[in-house]
DNA sequence: TGCACGATGAAC
DNA sequence: TTCATCGTGCAC
């Protein structure tokens, strides 16, 4: 795919929620023994930092959440379950332990397998924790921005799977592209 | 050093 | 609704 262009660490380093529905319409880029995978993101969700109960950062600073409270641009990537790898982008500045889940991916160019969902969408991408901490303005595993972009309607609703979180769990923080049949749940 | 518990997905 | 499966965080 030809007009892709990177996103800059000033991209990460805005407000969470902005960062998370500007993320919906671009592309995920990870090269795979020379094979460049891309996939259109079509769901995400914003986890808001330590004050967040549905946050990982808000157990504070440990050994997995320790890229959380960096610098913005750059992959926090977990095993959940035993066996599934989800990938978050850092956002805002380092020390808010804020980034946002990227849930959904449209299949663009040399994915295999389904992509709806956080944990088929890095299987399909070949994502695991050797990324973690990754830079996203490396050459091999980045976000980008298409030459051109269609229009589409965001829909709003509450982040999936984070009930025990309280309060939190009713905040809609969780954001796809209306109609998209790659989104994980309407 | 042990153990409860997931930001999931698939089967029943 | 249940279960597979294992790293992390925290209790002891």
């Amino acid at each position: 795919m030809k007009g892709l262009r990177k996103l800059p660490r000033a991209f990460y380093a805005r407000d969470t929620v902005e960062v998370a529905r500007d993320l919906l319409g671009k592309y995920l880029v990870h090269v795979v023994d020379g094979v460049k995978r891309i996939g259109r993101i079509v769901e995400v969700e914003a986890y808001l930092g330590a004050h967040d109960l549905a946050a990982h950062s808000s157990k504070g600073i440990t050994e997995r959440t320790r890229v959380m409270f960096g610098p913005a641009g750059y992959a926090y990537v977990y095993l959940i379950y035993g066996m599934y790898h989800c990938v978050n982008v850092i956002t805002e500045c380092e020390g808010h332990g804020t980034g946002v889940l990227l849930r959904a991916l449209e299949p663009v160019q040399h994915l295999e397998g389904r992509t709806q969902g956080p944990g088929l969408l890095c299987r399909a991408m070949g994502i695991d924790r050797r990324l973690y901490g990754h830079d996203l303005e490396s050459r091999d595993f980045y976000l980008a921005q298409g030459a051109v972009s269609e229009p589409f309607t965001i829909v709003q609703r509450p982040r999936i799977g984070v009930d025990y979180a309280g309060v939190w769990a009713a905040r809609e923080l969780r954001f796809y592209i209306a109609d998209n049949p790659y989104v994980s749940r309407k």
